[in-house]
DNA sequence: GTAGTTGCAAAGTCTTTGCACGACA
DNA sequence: TGTCGTGCAAAGACTTTGCAACTAC
């Protein structure tokens, strides 16, 4: 029994905010983004719609920084890094992704495996400015 | 200034559980676990030895599974494996880690890389049998 | 009209924190 | 004896959910 999915205007806007910007947002920045233009907007619609777009595989959650989750729509696989410092997560398309990875653990492990994540961690340029200053 | 640091029996145990499986374990595993011997165990204070360890560098989280952070006394580099059915941490270390990445991160982005988190997810063998019985 | 979607607020879960008390050095 | 560590409970932060109202089809 397939459910039927409508349209919403509400659903339209919050995937248009993740795919109008790189910094892999969290729920509660895509709310504040779209509350003056939606002002009617709740949290809790973000939330839904985001495990909704989530269960069809047009967004994923590439990381956890500081409690929040943080989604992209580009679910081709790509690495990230993450500034440790300021939470920033940021797309790295020109390191290489192994995708024969999967299969070598696969087969050592005798593991299901689906896919991997390959996350950077450090400081990002901004924030080591900043701290040369000081 | 340096704070100076006591011995404390409850804090040699949540070590001591960390220490005692390779299950990766959460804050929530470690009560539990220390709450028959230790019966005026608070979970304030698992978490507050759990920071206390990871500032210490002597226990990394190695992952956020169902809201939960889970922890790590290995804190040499080395992968996991996430089941996404029961949220299992298997260790891999039998699959190599490539030291020359980071570098190579840095060097292309410009970026202060510190380390990196190679995570493959999938299904774990016993989630991979139950699934077939049904 | 039926069933999907939302706002609102309450509840749920995990983690942190303030304070008084207890314990190590 | 001066801090550090802890229990307890409250608070904080993020996310989920129940319900009534609204809306797409």
């Amino acid at each position: 029994m397939e459910r039927t999915i409508r349209y919403s205007k509400k659903r339209e806007a919050i995937l248009e905010a993740i795919c109008s910007t790189d910094i892999h947002p969290s729920a509660d920045w895509i709310y504040q983004r779209l509350k003056p233009a939606h002002p009617d907007l709740s949290l809790g619609t973000v939330y839904r719609n985001l495990n909704f777009f989530r269960e069809q595989g047009t967004v994923q959650c590439v990381a956890v920084v500081n409690g929040q989750e943080r989604f992209d729509a580009n679910v081709r696989p790509h690495n990230h890094f993450i500034c440790d410092c300021c939470g920033a997560v940021i797309d790295l398309h020109q390191i290489p992704v192994d995708a024969g990875l999967d299969r070598q653990v696969s087969e050592t492990y005798g593991l299901q495996v689906h896919h991997h994540d390959l996350v950077f961690h450090g400081t990002c340029a901004e924030c080591r400015e900043k701290s040369q200053i000081s």
